[in-house]
DNA sequence: ATGATAATGACAATCATTTTCATTTGTGGT
DNA sequence: ACCACAAATGAAAATGATTGTCATTATCAT
């Protein structure tokens, strides 16, 4: 069907790692990409398809996308400054994983974050 | 300004604490209450403000609100009918506590839900 | 070149949420 | 009871992100 149009991924990376559909297309705009913003939604969802980058969400429900490695991971958010850890999420994995199970669930997913005051906070 | 309609905050809870604003508002119409969808919106965020709901977001980044009591738990949601258990998160609160520390965190909160299918559907 | 298939993008549609604004309701003072 | 005034309400329009449609264009093997 629809592979993601290369062009969206590095700029994606030039970003930041760290954008949402709109920015992205706004980004490729300034830069004198010709690029319709539909295909930079296609390809933002393939590239979460194929697991090269990660949607999360911003307070306001906007969705933003991020490059991840190849592991599930979860997060630590400062309420105050947004700064962002990347943590191991190993015992919510099989918490979810037992939980479901227990309840006939399946085909499940989590979310999971935290989120607090940073040491500089 | 304004203050949350008593009868939301009740319909939230026959929700199982749980839903989102459509959803309480379309509830509140079956049940043949005669409200706005505007005031729903409205006092679904008085309730917020007074601290006595939380928001967290959908995967397709719908906002929903739920009950914060005193027992703080966690939800098994059934993607396709809705369905939703309380479930036990002993081990989350473990992780939270554990993860916060680690990385110098104070005063943190969690969020932890699980999506998935349930054994009907 | 030809035809099949995938990619693209302009535009319209959808859907949650917010804003606007006119109307209704509640409250306190007389 | 009556009047003024603030707060609450809700219908409808506006907003903004995301998705669907569909005709056009690029790609590529034959």
């Amino acid at each position: 069907m629809s592979r993601s149009n290369p062009r969206v991924l590095s700029t994606l990376e030039r970003a930041g790692g760290f954008a949402s559909a709109q920015e992205v297309y706004k980004l490729m705009q300034r830069e004198g990409e010709k690029i319709g913003l539909t295909t930079v939604y296609r390809s933002l969802q393939s590239l979460v398809n194929d697991k090269i980058v990660d949607v999360l969400r911003r307070e306001d429900g906007e969705a933003i996308y991020r490059l991840c490695g190849e592991t599930h991971h979860h997060h630590l958010v400062c309420k105050s400054c947004g700064q962002t850890v990347e943590i191991e999420g190993g015992a919510i994995e099989k918490w979810a994983k037992t939980m479901a199970a227990d309840h006939g669930f399946r085909d499940v997913g989590h979310t999971a974050e935290i989120f607090g005051l940073c040491a500089k906070c």
